[in-house]
RNA sequence: GGUCCCUUCGUCUAUCGGUUAGGACGCCAGGUUUUCAACCUGGAAAGAGGGGUUCGAUUCCCCUAGGGACUGCCA
């Protein structure tokens, strides 16, 4: 019986959760998900000079937007010191590492040595037996050979051994090293499935050396590759390196995010778009990843999302777009626009793509009176005849107020009363529409007299009767 | 420089030796139309280049070109 997978996502709190990043952490927690197994999350904070708390917030907060809970405790890599050191000691007992001397300076000359007769790092001290009374890093000592991996993207992959320096293992302070590092807390954490930038495809490699002289079994490998920004360049802030805080703030649905940026580089046939993240869940393998680069577009981003929200309640839809809706109001809103707005989720949802388009496209219904009416969207309101026309009609609203006031009867309403005087629809219609929302954009006409209500409607017909007559 | 990875419409991708190379976003045209969208119909658009292997290559192999990663006592 095999044991049950493990994956884990180990960012190092440098900073905060980019987009890439959380990619990483999607496709290792959708296929723990698949595999009824577990998702560990992994803070790799050795690097003391760069790792800071709140970058680790940060991160633990990105992850909780997205919805990517980790199972289990939270690892501190820097907790674990002493399974690094002990394993380190380990390999220098079975003699698979070595005790170097070597100053950082001396070791830089050397490298640069090698590096000019294309050959790889090997310590001078390798070979050595005393042990003087100097400080010293522990190194691997690479084994003779070949090395091969089985990447479950990348297929399998060779490399000769003497392309591989002697690596650093711990430091002349006794510190570990990231290598060392992740292969024993990997271990540790019973991961049995490493899914990761290909950025370490190579560490693959040296990594698989540090297990087999340890005498423990390889994980799986899956390295995906990285995100390109939309011009093919790597991934920078001015093109789409954000934190997943910033892909929040500009009006994205967690769902809608996760469906986009799974399918960034894992396909599953023709299936674009996952409303149902169980079902994604049971889609997603990690046969479907591509072996390439991907760009972000966000042009299809949009599309998803736009989606997602469409398909999203109306009240949860509310629920993610009120901050949204009270930055365009300038401060909170009374429950009886709130309640338009939530009448309106239907309307609102075609119109837009993101959680700030939605949240503009309520403007009309949270506007105060009297509206601002100027400039073109004016011009309707100044035409010849037009205010008596509109005063006959606020007229005959008023006369119906108590009758049903819905988008079905006012429809037929505003209808009747253009064709009784033999009018196009559009000679009321643009009139009324610029009294009713000031020119901001809006639905039908007679579903904004609907979810305006009596009222309002009847009010802001009055303030514009009121300032053009 | 060396090692390794990658290469199908503008973009994300399907194809696992035989297809009119399919889908999606975007784009263009038309329809609908009271603003803005949405929606419907149609369209343009791809196998980096060169060699092989094969009856037959987008698919397998090699070379070249381009892109990327690594080459730290960072992770």
């Amino acid at each position: 019986m095999s044991r049950p997978v493990v994956t884990r996502f180990a960012p190092s709190p440098t900073g905060y959760l980019h987009i890439g990043g959380a990619r990483t952490a999607l496709f290792n927690w959708y296929f723990a998900k698949k595999m009824g197994g577990q998702f560990k999350l992994r803070i790799e904070d050795t690097d003391k000079a760069r790792s800071t708390d709140d970058a680790t917030a940060a991160i633990l907060k990105g992850m909780d937007w997205l919805g990517l809970h980790a199972d289990g405790e939270i690892v501190y890599q820097s907790k674990n010191v002493d399974a690094h050191v002990a394993a380190a000691n380990a390999l220098l007992e079975s003699g698979a590492a070595y005790r170097c001397y070597q100053t950082p300076e001396q070791v830089e000359d050397l490298k640069a040595q090698a590096r000019e007769n294309n050959r790889a790092f090997r310590s001078p001290c390798r070979e050595r037996t005393d042990q003087p009374d100097l400080p010293f890093a522990v190194r691997f000592r690479v084994p003779e050979g070949v090395t091969t991996i089985k990447d479950h993207v990348q297929g399998e992959v060779t490399w000769q051994n003497d392309s591989f320096d002697d690596l650093v293992l711990l430091r002349a302070d006794g510190t570990p090293t990231y290598m060392l590092a992740v292969v024993v807390d990997d271990r540790d954490m019973d991961v049995t499935h490493v899914i990761r930038g290909d950025d370490h495809l190579i560490n693959a490699g040296r990594q698989t050396q540090l297990y087999q002289a340890l005498g423990w079994d390889v994980p799986e490998w899956a390295h995906v590759p990285l995100i390109h920004g939309p011009d093919g360049k790597k991934l920078s802030k001015r093109h789409g390196a954000l934190g997943v805080d910033a892909y929040a703030n500009l009006g994205y649905l967690p769902s809608g995010l996760r469906n986009y940026l799974v399918k960034l580089g894992w396909s599953y046939g023709d299936t674009e778009i996952f409303l149902d993240d169980a079902e994604l869940t049971q889609a997603f393998s990690l046969q479907g990843i591509t072996a390439s680069a991907a760009r972000l577009d966000f042009d299809k981003m949009d599309y998803i999302n736009a989606q997602h929200m469409t398909h999203m309640s109306d009240a949860a839809l509310m629920e993610h777009a009120l901050p949204f809706l009270e930055t365009v109001n300038a401060g909170p809103i009374a429950p009886i626009v709130q309640d338009r707005i939530l009448r309106g989720m239907p309307t609102l949802k075609p119109r837009s793509k993101t959680l700030i388009e939605l949240a503009d496209q309520a403007r009309y219904l949270m506007d105060i009176r009297p509206l601002d009416i100027s400039g073109k969207t004016a011009k309707p309101l100044k035409r010849d005849g037009v205010i008596e026309l509109l005063s006959a009609l606020t007229l005959a609203l008023k006369s119906r107020k108590d009758a049903p006031w819905t988008a079905e009867a006012l429809d037929t309403e505003l209808k009747d009363f253009a064709e009784q005087r033999e009018l196009g629809f559009g000679r009321i219609g643009q009139p009324v529409r610029a009294a009713l929302t000031g020119g901001s954009p809006s639905p039908d006409l007679s579903v904004v007299l609907a979810l305006l209500g009596p009222d309002e409607t009847l009010g802001r017909l009055d303030d514009a009767i009121a300032a053009f007559g």
